[in-house]
DNA sequence: TAAAAGTCTACTACTTTTATAGACCATGTA
DNA sequence: TACATGGTCTATAAAAGTAGTAGACTTTTA
C-alpha cells in the first residue's frame, strides 16, 4: 500500500512537474492546491529534496522546484524515498534486501519466488514512467 | 508490503499443500516445523478457514488440511484474505474500491492511472499462480 | 533590518501489526 | 462416560509505524 505519504510527494511533484518553467513554487500554494496539511509536506519535500529530486531556496522569492526536468524523474525514485523498498518482501529487494530469519533456504523459498516477479513487474513499470510519462499517459509497460 | 501474517500464511498454505494427502495436520507440528509463533498462527489459519481455503476438525485426530487441491489455490486469494486488497491505493482496487478524498478528478489523477497498472500487474501474477505453480516453479507470467 | 520562506527538532495521537492468555467446545476412544 | 487431544473464540497488550502539529531557528532579498 502506498502511505499517503507517498501519495502526497507524487502528487507535489506532479504540481512541481507542471510549474517547471515559472520559478519556485511556494510550500503553502502546493498545500493548498493539492489540499495537502502543509506542515507534513514541508517533511515530505524536505525528504525529496535531501534525496536530490527537489531543490529549494529559503528567504523571499524562494520555494521549491524539481531539480531534474520531468521527464528525467522517474515514480520510483519518489515511493522509495518515501516508503522505502519497492518489494513486498525485504529478501527479494535490490536496493535494501534483508535476509528472512525464519527462512531455511532461499533458493527454495516458494514465497521469494513469486515475490520477486511481484517486485520486478513493479519496478519495471516505476522505474521506467517518469513524472512526464505519467502526465500524458505514456506508459511504457503495457499492463496487460 | 507483505505483512508476517500473511507471510505465515503462505508459509501454512505451502506446508499444507505438500502434506494435501496425509490426513490433517496439527497447529502445533505446523508452527514448528515452519518457525511461526503457535498462538498467531492459529488466528492466521481461522482467518484462511473462515474465507473457505483451509478446512480443519476439531477434536483428537483432528487438525488442518487445505479445502482444494493445491493447484485450485491461487496465492492473490490467501493474500487478500489475510492483508486486504492488493492495490497499493484504495481507488483502485477492483476488490475493495474507496474514492480518494482528496482527489479532483479519478480521470485524470496520474497516480491512479500509473497505480492501476501497478496493481494489474500484481495481481496477474497473484492471481494465475497456485500453490503448485509455486512449487515447482511454474509462473504462468515472465517477469520481465 | 524586517518580512518572506524554508529548516529542524520534538512531540503527540492514532492505527496497525504482532502477538499472548485463557476459557471453551468438539471428537474419538478406553 | 470420562478424559485427553486438538481446534475456537474473545479479550487484551506490547511494539512499531503512520499522520500530523508546534514552535523556534536560519537564510535571503529588498
Amino acid at each position: 500500500m502506498l502511505s499517503h505519504k507517498a501519495k502526497y510527494g507524487l502528487k507535489a511533484a506532479f504540481y512541481l512537474a507542471k510549474h517547471y518553467n515559472n520559478g519556485p513554487v511556494l510550500i503553502s500554494d502546493l498545500a493548498q492546491a493539492e489540499y495537502i496539511p502543509k506542515k507534513f509536506l514541508e517533511h515530505i519535500l524536505l525528504e525529496l529534496k535531501k534525496h536530490g529530486i527537489l531543490y529549494s531556496r529559503m528567504g523571499k522569492g524562494g520555494g521549491y522546484h524539481l531539480s531534474k526536468p520531468p521527464d528525467k524523474i522517474y515514480l520510483g525514485e519518489i515511493i522509495r524515498t518515501l516508503d522505502g523498498p519497492l518489494a513486498a518482501v525485504p529478501c527479494v529487494s535490490k536496493t535494501a534486501y534483508v535476509r528472512c530469519i525464519e527462512c531455511k533456504d532461499e533458493r527454495t523459498c516458494e514465497i521469494r519466488r513469486v515475490m520477486k516477479h511481484v517486485r520486478d513487474a513493479t519496478a519495471k513499470i516505476l522505474d521506467t514512467t517518469s513524472l512526464t510519462d505519467a502526465m500524458h499517459a505514456k506508459l511504457k509497460v503495457s499492463s496487460l
